[in-house]
DNA sequence: ACTAAATTGTTGAAATTTCAACAATTGCAT
DNA sequence: ATGCAATTGTTGAAATTTCAACAATTTAGT
């Protein structure tokens, strides 16, 4: 009986696959054994990494939860940091755009905390959900492709309803920053930031020490468009000297 | 105290991005409110397509359909009967619009899972993540103003927007159907439904039988402009009748 | 066939969750 | 301020799960 023991194994993680979470008892049901044989299946299952139990059940543990979990801890109190300075830099706005990206999401959530009675006009699905926290707020979505990996949507209908908009300040993310100016790694991304840049009365691209000297391919802005840099560390003295050269404000928390 | 409980859930949709699964008691513990509460917010959440209940919890219903849990979410088995015969309803569809609610994210994960090479247009954000994963269904997000509890967009811009498109097929929810016609328990869903109605070849109504003769202010569309009407089980004779004179073919599963 | 070890089932009590009904509180409009 | 509606808390009983202990069954090796 060995084998039926893999067997159910096997079955329980397939299971997992097509259903986020299981239960003990309809799995003990399906599968003709006991609970507690179920409960035991768990518990060597979840001694193996390969699931997470709940009350009554189990989840997979390859779930979402890990897939930026490790990258976003990386340079969390940085971002925070970086959040809560461009936060103050934006105190007196009225109506602004926000970007996609890790950084940016912070940012909505610092602005939800703290901003009241403001406009956002957004394309990041993690960044409207921040915001609707704070019922003050409105928020406004942009149409466009969804993007998958950004969550955001993307895209020629992105683009053609941002030039009705202006606003008083853009709020960016950026995955590289060089001489040339920000970039994303994403050329989609790239498309609408570069489109969103057009439509502020101030531009301020946030990004943690990670992003220093990374060069992609999709640059969406040429620094002298950008009114300030937020991040978390001084710049390589080549970056320096650009930003200088290009009246960017430069803000290191 | 309205302002509480949409923070409550944005800290809750937002703690499910790091814990794949949630308990009740640990959340009411966390946020500082009864259980009873968090259970209360569990179901609001559900109802928007943006949680599955386990027992003693939830988790993120970004994942895959879930077969477990009758007694979980009362109709969870049957919005999965629900959901697949709404699919081969639109099995030939190229394009086609969904609108939001519990019933119609369901109705996406199953299109992921058996349809390709199609463009979805939506307002849900639920929609959207769950045809996400498909990598060859085009996922087309709706403008307009962020509703946390639906999340969904809705407003002006939405249908406006709308008024620019023409598809196969329109895959609404409904939180009532009495005989004037389906419902929302939501103004503002109900006037995007209302405006999706009339961008499509044929409209598929998709609601539970906890619908049945349950009444909104806002109804969305007239019986005769509804094509088919997918629910579990059979209406009461007044409806029914209805139905057959407004000439919309019922599907019963 | 026999034994020892592993696996599985059974049972009842304890812990936990759910559910419904009702009370208390809060927010908002008149 | 007052009243109404929405939100939240409380309570106790019912349903469900867990846990530990023990019994029954199956497997593997000799």
């Amino acid at each position: 009986m060995r084998q039926q023991k893999r067997e159910r194994h096997g079955k329980i993680l397939a299971a997992l696959g097509l259903a986020s979470n299981l239960r003990v008892t309809d799995l003990a049901r399906q599968l003709g054994v006991s609970t507690e044989t179920i409960r035991r299946d768990f518990d060597e299952l979840t001694h193996a990494g390969m699931l997470n139990r709940t009350y009554g059940g189990a989840v997979s543990s390859l779930g979402a939860s890990n897939t930026t979990g490790a990258k976003q801890d990386l340079f969390h109190a940085e971002r925070q940091r970086i959040a809560e300075a461009t936060v103050t830099q934006v105190a007196d706005a009225r109506i602004l755009l926000i970007g996609s990206g890790a950084t940016t999401v912070r940012v909505a959530q610092q602005i939800a905390a703290q901003l009241k009675n403001i406009t956002v006009v957004t394309h990041a699905f993690g960044v409207a959900q921040a915001l609707a926290n704070n019922g003050t707020i409105e928020v406004m979505m942009i149409p466009g492709l969804y993007h998958p990996e950004e969550a955001s949507t993307t895209g020629g209908h992105a683009i053609v309803f941002l030039q009705s908009l202006y606003v008083d300040y853009v709020i960016l993310g950026a995955s590289g920053l060089t001489g040339d100016g920000p970039g994303s790694a994403v050329p989609e991304i790239a498309a609408v930031n570069a489109a969103m840049l057009g439509r502020a009365e101030k531009c301020i691209v946030t990004a943690d020490r990670s992003a220093f000297n990374l060069h992609y391919a999709t640059r969406y802005a040429d620094w002298p468009r950008v009114s300030k840099l937020v991040t978390d560390a001084q710049p390589p003295p080549a970056l320096l000297n650009t930003l200088r050269k290009s009246q960017v404000e430069l803000l290191v928390v």
